[in-house]
DNA sequence: TAAAATACGGAGAGCGTCTCCGTTTCGCAA
DNA sequence: TTGCGAAACGGAGACGCTCTCCGTATTTTA
């Protein structure tokens, strides 16, 4: 993303690029969707009407193209933390959002593989993502611990790597029952014991 | 595995079929550990110092290659399952069995990927691992939920899901050491409180 | 409207996968 | 031992994907 945000700060940003922009990121997330995260990028520039070169300047790598696919997506996401945050004692706010991130992990099934690294790592990539996620889990958490009812010995976006393993590495459509299930024994698990 | 052990009843297996068996394992196993699970078949091929059509013969899909070079090492892990029911307390061997399986997992973090489906699915693929993984796993939470010691509302390999999650989702060396802390957190939150 | 800036597209180099088949090696029986 | 067929070998080559390069087309600005 930020990809030609920045046009120089003269020059308008031409309307063939925007356009070419968005149909790239339509057909992309449509080939995602469809055939994974191992989609041929040749095929998404011909579904989008344009040719490999213009896809590869927009997104210099399939990495880039996935981020910017799924960048307000993660935004949404990220943005109910904070409602619930206003909305919910600490400890249920943490639980609900938790659930929703289950929802959002599962909704990008297909993709989840690179996704992965999302509920991720310093990845650089996926970087504006995990940086909205990160934020968003910390905050729920923080408050959690602080009104006492929870004790954390690890790091937050850990919980989320747990729940993103079960919805992931697992075939039924049970994945995300059982990922719902885990939710409720992570936190059973975090409340302080003394 | 399983991949040249009907030799049609009669005729024995060929030493050099054999030997070059071996041989690829032993370069796949090297290639996966140095490159991760992307690692050129050609190149696993030329390091053994056989043709291509050679491996694909012995390993007709990259999956096939990477279940057998990992599948012993599954084996030790499931053998570990049996010996620890059989000399700790319920909860008890379920947990030490489940660090295990958290370095057995961060053992083969660059092919965790593929692995990942381990923890995983009826992939058809990685089947002789899983089915191992899936026996000792089942053992010893039954054993653990038998003696009343906890509650299970998820499937057990849900558990060995969210471990891999934390293990292959991180980048940093704590991930090991995250992974470990979960397993505290899901036993506390799988003891029953009623 | 002309010049400058920007974006476009697709050919093609490079790499990886996987197959096909002529050649070589091995196991068995005589 | 020797010979024959079964089994295994290897590597050339077809095919698909990634990514770059650059001549051409479009848009913006003046």
């Amino acid at each position: 993303m930020a990809d030609d945000a920045e046009p120089s700060a003269s020059r308008k940003t031409r309307i063939d690029a925007a356009r070419n922009r968005a149909r790239l990121l339509g057909a992309a997330k449509a080939a995602f969707a469809a055939k994974g995260s191992a989609a041929s990028l040749d095929e998404i520039a011909r579904a989008a009407g344009v040719g490999a070169g213009t896809l590869y300047r927009h997104f210099p790598t399939r990495d880039a193209l996935i981020e910017a696919v799924y960048l307000n997506e993660t935004q949404q996401l990220a943005d109910q933390a904070a409602q619930l945050g206003l909305s919910q004692p600490p400890l249920e706010a943490l639980r609900q959002w938790m659930r929703l991130f289950v929802d959002y992990i599962a909704t990008k099934r297909v993709m989840a593989e690179p996704l992965g690294s999302l509920a991720g790592g310093p990845s650089a990539l996926y970087a504006a993502s995990t940086a909205l996620v990160t934020e968003a889990m910390t905050l729920l958490v923080d408050r959690a611990v602080a009104s006492g009812e929870i004790r954390l010995d690890l790091e937050p976006l850990d919980l989320l790597r747990a729940l993103a393993g079960v919805t992931n590495f697992s075939a039924g459509p049970n994945a995300e029952h059982s990922a719902r299930q885990l939710v409720d024994v992570l936190i059973a698990g975090l409340r302080a014991p003394a």
